[in-house]
DNA sequence: ATGGGAGCGTACGGTAGCGTACGGTGCGGT
DNA sequence: ACCGCACCGTACGCTACCGTACGCTCCCAT
């Protein structure tokens, strides 16, 4: 916030308080994020939380609208159709959800998708962030030209992929994990039936064709 | 409870806590596994639970290991090889895992990778877990003809997808969530590669040719 | 029948965390 | 100058939970 001042008095606003909440939910999970925790991480005691929320839920509601907004802006301003180029487009949503490309950001989904199993209000907002997610990916498929039933299944497909891929532990399993996950890429995204957009330049010579 | 002991006296060994702890981890995951929660919910008090383990930590071992011998012992199991069936043998596994085929099943899997995400010695234990799993779903995908490496890319799909799908929630998405799994389950199990060996029983005629 | 141990209950001390009450501090406005 | 408010610290009561100490009660073997 305070740019270069020497004595920062370093005012705590709201939205500090939401973002270091998301921080530590994603280290440590919902059942982690307490408060006092909280408070000591952000170098105040729990007598300014109380200030800025009512209690611990006020600020576990704020963080779930941030993270919803969050995300769908996000989803929609990465799968803005930009002609000719849908089929890449899908390969880079896939590749943005890959959980090294932003460790963090797949470790808040994480808690959160975990918290959701058990609060209706986390399940409320995950709903809404998976539904305009699937939607516009759902979109980028159609304007592949794959139709909308194959559409659907592979956008949900993607989004099973990218989130269950980060909940597993297989460091020994394949010896080139990047072919694995080049690979998987092709198997979700390329369609028999897409209007074969395919070797835009995306795919740097890939095409050996096991894949028909 | 009892079938028919009037004054049941019924004595708790050690298996039967782990068992009420697995259950207590599906439900509220493993930061809700608290030994007086769970001592209230056998009926007894924590005394009896230090009886049995020296501490919770030792409790929360007895869980992994049961959950990792249960696990690989049931996959060795489900991809045990009958000759002619090995593509509907993919398409059961993928089944299996449906989380309405046995949700509880899944709640503790995603309970169990949870926890691995901050527990070495949980994460370990899922490492295990996924290493025999995709051992086993290769050699299906290899003894339905799949070459080395897509089997490997598509054994991993697999599981990223079962596991992925049960964290999201989409109840409004598409109309026909049937299809919506039954299209999904070709896309991952039917390989170009395969020996054909798709309509042997098992594809009830829907071999429609959108994916040929 | 009885002594001993397996299994459990009771009681306790200690810590972490929630939420409240209230007092202190610095800064902007007048 | 000083007032008030935004922001924060301190102190407290309460509950949940961990782990320990110890006593009680069945059951079984001798």
């Amino acid at each position: 916030m305070e740019t270069n001042v020497n004595k920062p008095r370093i005012q705590l606003d709201r939205d500090a308080w939401v973002e270091g909440a998301t921080e530590v939910l994603a280290e440590e999970g919902i059942a982690g994020l307490r408060v006092e925790v909280l408070a000591k991480r952000l170098k105040v005691t729990k007598g300014s939380f109380y200030w800025h929320f009512q209690d611990r839920h006020d600020l576990l509601r704020a963080i779930l609208m941030k993270w919803r907004d969050g995300r769908i802006r996000d989803i929609i301003k990465q799968t803005r159709i930009t002609p000719g180029h849908e089929l890449e487009q899908i390969y880079h949503v896939i590749d943005v959800y890959s959980a090294r490309r932003s460790r963090r950001g797949m470790m808040i989904e994480l808690a959160v998708r975990d918290w959701a199993r058990r609060d209706a209000e986390a399940a409320a907002i995950v709903a809404e962030v998976d539904e305009t997610r699937l939607r516009c990916a759902r979109d980028l498929f159609l304007a592949c030209g794959v139709p909308m039933e194959e559409a659907s299944s592979r956008c949900m497909l993607l989004y099973a992929y990218v989130f269950g891929i980060s909940l597993m532990i297989y460091d020994t399993f394949d010896p080139d994990p990047a072919r694995l996950k080049r690979d998987i890429a092709d198997l979700i995204a390329r369609s028999s039936s897409a209007s074969s957009a395919v070797g835009n330049g995306h795919r740097d010579g890939r095409e050996d064709g096991h894949a028909g």
